[in-house]
Parts: C-alpha cells; structure tokens; sequence
DNA sequence: GCGGACTGCTTACCT
DNA sequence: ACAGGTAAGCAGTCCGCG
C-alpha cells in the first residue's frame, strides 16, 4: 500500500511531487503529476496581455456570503510564481492558497490515506474492515439528514483505516563549542562535528564519532550497538548521511534550527557537493529530498497540542522537559559543558541518549505521537511537513478551503467577511480585547464536601451545530431571518440555509462524543484498536478546541468576529439559564466556570431533573464530569483545590502549581497535596489541619534561619517572552535578571526561562534580584521570601480557616514582627 | 526624597 | 500567531508632605 504523505511543487518538471510511503518496502516513492495547472479566480475579466496566462474561462461559483450564484473568470497560468505575482491584478482571489494545496483539495488526494498505483493512475485503496467499521457508525446516526450523514462518513474514514509502522529513524549530532554558554552558529558552521548518534524503531543504533587528539577509548557506553571512527569529518557526515537515506522519515529535536542545519553547512564548507547532501535548508526549516523530517520540537511547541492532547504536562519545550513529562526520561545530566573535554565514552552516551529519548517520544504508547500526526494530516489534508509545524488555525484553514473546492463554494476574502458582516457589538472585560466572553460565578470561598461538577459537553462547538453557525449565517441577507436573535445581541442567525461550520464541525464533535469517546474507554477492545480510537478521540478535541477562537483571530483567513462573539454570548445565556434552573430546583450553586457548575451534593432526582431540563432546552449533553469528597475554594476565580472520589487530587491555579514559583514552596505544596489527598471526612481534616499547619512551620522557619540547601531552591523561574530589548514599557524583575546574565556572557532570547532569586537591597548593592548562579547566600531577601511563602499557602490556608499569621508564625501581625 | 493610591505591564494560569 | 477572563507582583506615575 502507498500512504500519501507529503505534496509538494516540483519546478523541474513544474508539476506536483508526491511522496508516498510504501509500507512493504518501507521506502518513500514519488509520484509526479505535471498535468495540473495553477490558477486563480478574479470578478474582472483579466486583460489579455498578461504573458503568464494560458487559459482564462467564466466559471459559476456560489457567494455563500450573499447566497446567491456568481460568475468568476478562472485564470489558469504557465506555473505557480505567475499566481503568486498575480495580487497585481486587482480582485485577484484564491491566490494566496499554494499550489500543492490547489492539486490536494480539487484532486481530492486523501492525505495520509492509502493509495495503489493502478494503469498509470494512483487509486485510494479501501480497506473492507474500515468500510464496514464505518457502516456501524453511520447506522448509529440513521435519523440525520444527507449532508450530516455525508460527513459522518468523510470525517469517519479518515479516522478509520489504520496508519502503517512507519520506518524512522531519530538524529542527534554534538558539535565542538568554543564557549559553554553559547550554542554553535549552524550557518557558519565553524566548528567540528564530534558525534552524531542515529537511533531507530527498526532496532539500530549507531554513533558516529569524530577521533580527537589526546582522546583514547577506555569504556564503551551501554546504550550503543555501533561505534564507527572516523578520522576525517566529511566521511563521517557522508556515512550518516547514507544511513539517513535508508530510513523513509527523519525525526529530529530542533533539527529545522540546529541539527541538520549545521549538517548540511558543515558539509558544503568541508567540500561535500550540494548533490550528496540529502537535506533541503529553507529559511525556517529543513527537509530531506527523498524522505521526511519531522521536528518535534516544533511539533510540541503548538499550542493547541500542548494544552490539549497533552494537557500541559510540559512547561516548557526543551527535549528534557518534555521527555520527562511523557516518557520519564530526560538528558543525562552531566558536570562538563565542553563537548571537546567529554571522553568519547560519555560524549556517545550523551548523544545517543538525546537520539534515543527524541525517538522515544514517537514510539511510546503504541506510537501515539506519530499517529496524532497522521489523524492530523488526514482531517487537515495537509502534508506531514506542514501539519507537524504549522498551527492548528492552518489545519483549520486547510479543510475549510477543502470543502469550499469541494462544494464550488467561492472562498471569500477577510475583508469581504468584514464588510458583509459588520462589527461585535458586546464590550470586552478586559481592555483592548474585541468583545466579551465566558462568565465566571464567583465562588463560595471555604471547603466544602461532597461536590459535583455538571458540564457541557463541548460548549462552543455545540453552539455551532445547534444554533447553525458561520459566517454565511450569521447577519444573513434574508429580511425573514433579521427575527431569529438570540440572548443579548443584535446579531440574527440564518434559518434557510446550513452554515457550512455548523455542519463540519457539528459532526466532528458528534463523532467525538457518541463514538470515540466510547471506543477510547472500551475494556472490549485490544489495546492497539484502543489507543488508536484515544488518539483520534484526541486529534478532534484539539481541533474543536480551537474552531471557535479561530474565528475571533485576526491572522485567520475566514476571521469573522461576529460569529466568535455570538457563541461566547449564547454560551453565557446558556450557562447562566442552567445556574438558575439548578437554583430554582433547590441546588446550592458553588461555583462555574464557562461551561461548568459546582453544585453541594445535590439529590438524584434533582440532578436528573436539571440534566433533562437542559438537553431538552438546548440539545447539548449536560452530565457529571467529576465527582469530589471535597473542595476547598480560596474564593478567587480560577483558583481551587479538589480531591475526586477517586483519590486524584485537582489543583487549578493555585500559585504552588506554578512553574515560576520557587521549588523549595513547590515541594511544600506538594506535600501538602499528598496531606490533603487522604482527608475522606470533616473529622479527618481537622487532624490534617494541623499537619499542614507545622509543615509550612518548617518552611518559614528554613528562610528565617537560612537554612536551604541549595540557592536553586530558592529560584523564581521566568520566562523571557521576547528579546530583551524589546522591553520598553517596564523592566520586569526577571528581565533585570536575564540582563545581568548576558552581561556575564550567557545567551539569553526569546523563550529562555530565567531563574533568579530576590536580594536584599543593603546587602547586594542597591540590587533587589539576581541570577541564581550569581546570587550567594547571604544576599537572600528572607522577609520577600516569607511573603511569598504566606500569599502562595493563603490560597488553601483561607478555605480551611487556618490564618498563616496566627496558626503558622504564632503572632499577630507579620508585620510587627518583620 | 519617600510613601500610598493608582494604572499598566507582564507572566502564568483556567475554560 | 485560536479566544477571553483571572490572579499576582511589580514598574512607573502622580500627589501630598510646610
């Protein structure tokens, strides 16, 4: 079978490349397809002169912004620069979508799916066991009409068949520096590579490594199965290469900034010619010509991958952090900075484990990262380069524009959305925001036991399937529609026609709910089909997730506002509808947030009262998320402590959570958690209370005597959001910190977390904080310390009524005694 | 010159 | 480069203070 995996111009033969991946040789083919031509669409009749055109035709397209047809010159021309160049042209539209795009939505290449090559022809191969899995599905959505049947069984493919065991390999190199606190300009590549370990899932794994002087081979590393030395430089990078060549996909970690960057510079100044070289440097990433490269560092970095699919668990996006987060294992820690002084034993055992950890990351619980990558190219039909890199508003973008090709739907212009569908009408909370989104109820400071949380089952994407959202809908130019408001605002929805969101994303979110969620849990099913069905469960929240917000972005091509503030408003008149509802019925309302309540043990037929009173007003599921022995709520917004009845305890925004806030108050907080996750009843709290109360004794106690162990304890843990010069408004503590730094020589750019500790003024020379490396003991500012200790533990000190002045130091004021 | 009241900036979080 | 809402701490500004 040949699995479609990249698209791509070829301009030698000014065509379209495909990369396909054979699952029985495990090798990339390429398809080449030099028959399709690029075009654009423009309302005016283009004039004649302009050379690049080859043919020009009056095409009917449907305005769904004006429902009605219109007629369009297509506007074919010699190759894809000619339609780049064609903003020229005034009302030039449907220019800025790329030309291997064009050949995948309106050849309807399946990517990620599989295809045989049949008569000259590449043909999608069925797979009879997928069909008839997704006939199963669609006979559960019998009473849905034909266009949300059609998708059901569009969106059920893709997510059906099964995705082959990718032949890969992972890359890491080390090369020589000349100062530890900088990293190695990959352009001017200078300096020497001194290893580079290849690891694979087809069992090698295999160092390279540069012989240097003075060095001898006293120990082999245990995480090798291959050393080969190389005295000369420029055989040992065509020997990694050659090994790169027999693996169809390449997944590196910062590869597209660093490590094949640096290869293929490296190379061209040692001599090796451009034709040997299998990599393709772009200004901001790097591919291969035959396979394909996979960053994961800029795979985990998109936002929407992080908080969804994996819940945050990382902090940051270095290979350690996210490694330890996911798979337990993170960067050998090592005392030397200096690859040139690392014994060959430790530098190989360095380098592999990097390789090893990176592929690790694709592998790990049933090679889940990689088949979220391929769920993700097939419902965005993007290529693997593309998806991996690029955010969810592309993938968006990408089957949005599919379905315009697909239905002869005319893609509108951001600012013809603008002009057809006016402004928000609502005022945001906070200022410079564009209108006004989700409630949050106050809560009911204290702790409380015996709570459960009632939510909504995907809020905002059930607002567009039940409310026939989009931006053909909303603000309709129907005079018999104006009527149809909703809650507060001025805006009307469409009642004749379905807006094309509602019902793409209406039935992605069905098929989230009445099949993958189950599937996901199935005990039945073995453990593969499962976590494959988890994994689909999860590429469609990330991108429901996001198919509201995208409309409220400017950088989004279908960017209309009005749509995005209509369903924040209908979520709240929903939200608030149901607060009543639960209220009239007698239930003590302790907290919501957006789509959610916190309601004091309410009784079971009430409970089921409100759940039928909500799906019958709103058709969207409302049922038990969590069930908690208690809560303490410290009475600010987003900021509680729950422990299930399971055991879990849920911390949500407390300031001991935080990943700035200094480790040694991290690790009393954390044992706090572990105090509070045995509490099952009042008694047991009070008990407990006093637990907590000497535990944090211990801590005020260890900065008033100055007694922590390590300075890095005490460090406060920041982020430099962007360039320090581009600091203009204020100097931020962290900033004052991360200056001092790079004066000591440190890089510091946007992105690196800086840790400092504060200082006391008087005795670290008019300096309120520094770097932790360079801050000493006696610098310290105890007394900031204690406040932060007192504000972080107030949070869960106030719900149980333990006052940290009193109970923990034992006086009145703290400030007296300061 | 220094503090308190205030606003705004910045980061990290929640849904 | 998906949205808005929230907590917290600090930077900077203005004003009063004989």
């Amino acid at each position: 079978m040949l699995y479609v995996v990249s698209a791509s111009y070829d301009p030698d033969v000014n065509g379209i490349s495909l990369k396909l991946y054979n699952d029985e040789t495990e090798k990339i083919e390429v398809w080449v397809d030099s028959s399709f031509k690029a075009y654009f669409l423009t309302k005016m009749k283009p004039s004649l002169n302009w050379k690049s055109i080859v043919k020009k035709e009056l095409v009917t397209k449907y305005d769904a912004l004006r429902d009605k047809d219109v007629k369009v010159w297509k506007v074919t021309v010699n190759n894809p620069s000619a339609v780049k160049n064609s903003h020229n042209i005034n009302d030039a539209r449907e220019n800025h979508i790329k030309f291997f795009q064009c050949y995948i939505y309106d050849k309807d290449i399946k990517m990620g799916m599989p295809y045989l090559r049949r008569n000259g022809n590449l043909e999608f191969q069925p797979n009879q066991e997928s069909e008839s899995r997704i006939q199963e599905i669609l006979s559960q959505f019998k009473e849905l009409d034909k266009d949300e049947q059609d998708m059901f069984e569009k969106w059920a493919s893709l997510l059906e068949y099964p995705a082959p065991d990718f032949k890969r390999a992972s890359l890491d190199i080390e090369v020589m520096n000349k100062d530890e606190n900088k990293v190695p300009n990959p352009e001017t590549a200078i300096l020497p590579v001194l290893t580079a370990c290849i690891s694979t899932n087809r069992g090698e794994r295999i160092a390279y490594v540069l012989i240097q002087e003075g060095k001898t081979v006293n120990k082999i590393p245990d995480n090798v199965d291959k050393i080969i030395f190389f005295t000369e430089e420029d055989k040992l990078l065509l020997s990694v290469f050659n090994k790169m060549n027999e693996y169809p996909f390449l997944i590196t970690f910062n590869g597209d900034d660093f490590d094949l960057r640096y290869l293929y510079y490296r190379a061209l100044r040692l001599g090796i010619p451009e034709l040997k070289i299998p990599i393709i440097v772009r200004e901001r990433i790097c591919m291969l010509k035959r396979g394909i490269h996979i960053d994961l560092y800029k795979f985990f970095s998109i936002k929407a991958m992080k908080i969804y699919a994996f819940k945050a668990k990382y902090k940051d996006e270095k290979l350690d952090t996210v490694a330890k987060a996911l798979i337990g294992k993170g960067k050998i820690k090592g005392e030397e900075k200096w690859m040139a002084k690392m014994s060959y034993h430790d530098l190989i055992k360095y380098c592999m484990n990097d390789a090893d950890i990176t592929l690790e990351l694709t592998t790990y619980n049933n090679d889940l990262v990689i088949n979220l990558i391929i769920m993700l190219e097939r419902i965005s039909r993007l290529p693997i380069e593309n998806v991996s890199r690029k955010s969810v508003s592309s993938w968006i973008r990408s089957f949005m524009v599919y379905e315009h090709r697909q239905r002869n739907i005319l893609i509108p212009t951001p600012e013809e959305i603008k002009a057809v569908k006016g402004q928000t009408a609502s005022t945001a909370i906070i200022k410079g925001k564009k209108y006004k989104g989700a409630i949050v109820v106050i809560p009911i400071s204290g702790t409380h036991f015996k709570v459960l949380v009632l939510d909504f089952a995907s809020l905002y994407p059930s607002i567009f399937k039940v409310y026939n959202l989009g931006y053909s809908t909303i603000n309709c130019p129907h005079e018999e529609c104006k009527s149809n408001t909703i809650g507060e605002l001025p805006h009307w929805i469409c009642k004749k026609n379905r807006a094309l969101e509602s019902l793409l994303i209406g039935s992605l979110r069905d098929l989230r709910v009445f099949w993958y969620k189950k599937k996901a849990k199935d005990k039945f099913l073995d453990k593969k089909l499962k976590t494959w069905y988890s994994v689909a469960e999860q590429s469609i929240k990330v991108i429901m997730n996001a198919s509201y917000g995208v409309f409220g972005s400017e950088k989004f091509s279908l960017y209309c506002p009005p749509v995005a503030e209509e369903i924040a408003a209908i979520a709240r008149y929903i939200i608030s509808k149901t607060i009543k509802k639960a209220q009239s019925l007698g239930m003590n309302v302790l907290y919501g947030d957006t789509d959610s309540i916190f309601v004091k043990d309410p009784p079971k037929e009430k409970l089921d009262e409100l759940v039928k009173w909500t799906q019958d007003e709103f058709g969207i599921e409302f049922e038990v998320d969590k069930a908690y022995k208690y809560v303490c709520l410290s009475g600010r917004k987003k900021n509680y402590l729950g422990v299930t009845t399971r055991g879990e305890v849920d911390v949500k925004g407390l300031t001991g959570k935080k990943k700035h806030t200094p480790p040694i108050i991290k690790s009393a907080f954390n044992e706090t958690k572990k105090l509070l996750k045995e509490v099952e009843t009042p008694e047991q709290m009070e008990v407990t209370k006093k637990k907590i109360s000497s535990l944090i004794k211990g801590v005020y106690k260890t900065f008033k005597n100055r007694e922590w162990e390590n300075m890095e304890d005490l460090s406060f843990n920041v982020t430099v959001t962007r360039e320090l010069d581009e600091y203009k408004k204020t100097t931020p503590q962290h900033v004052k910190a991360a200056k001092m730094l790079q004066a000591q020589g440190y890089d510091v750019e946007a992105g690196t977390n800086i840790s400092f500790v504060k200082t006391n003024k008087k005795v670290s020379g008019g300096v309120t904080v520094k770097p932790v490396k360079l801050a000493k003991r006696e610098e310290v500012d105890v007394n900031k310390y204690i406040e932060f200790l007192k504000s972080t533990f107030e949070q869960i000190l106030e719900p149980l009524d333990i006052s940290f002045s009193e109970d923990i130091i034992g006086i009145r004021s703290l400030k007296d005694w300061l």
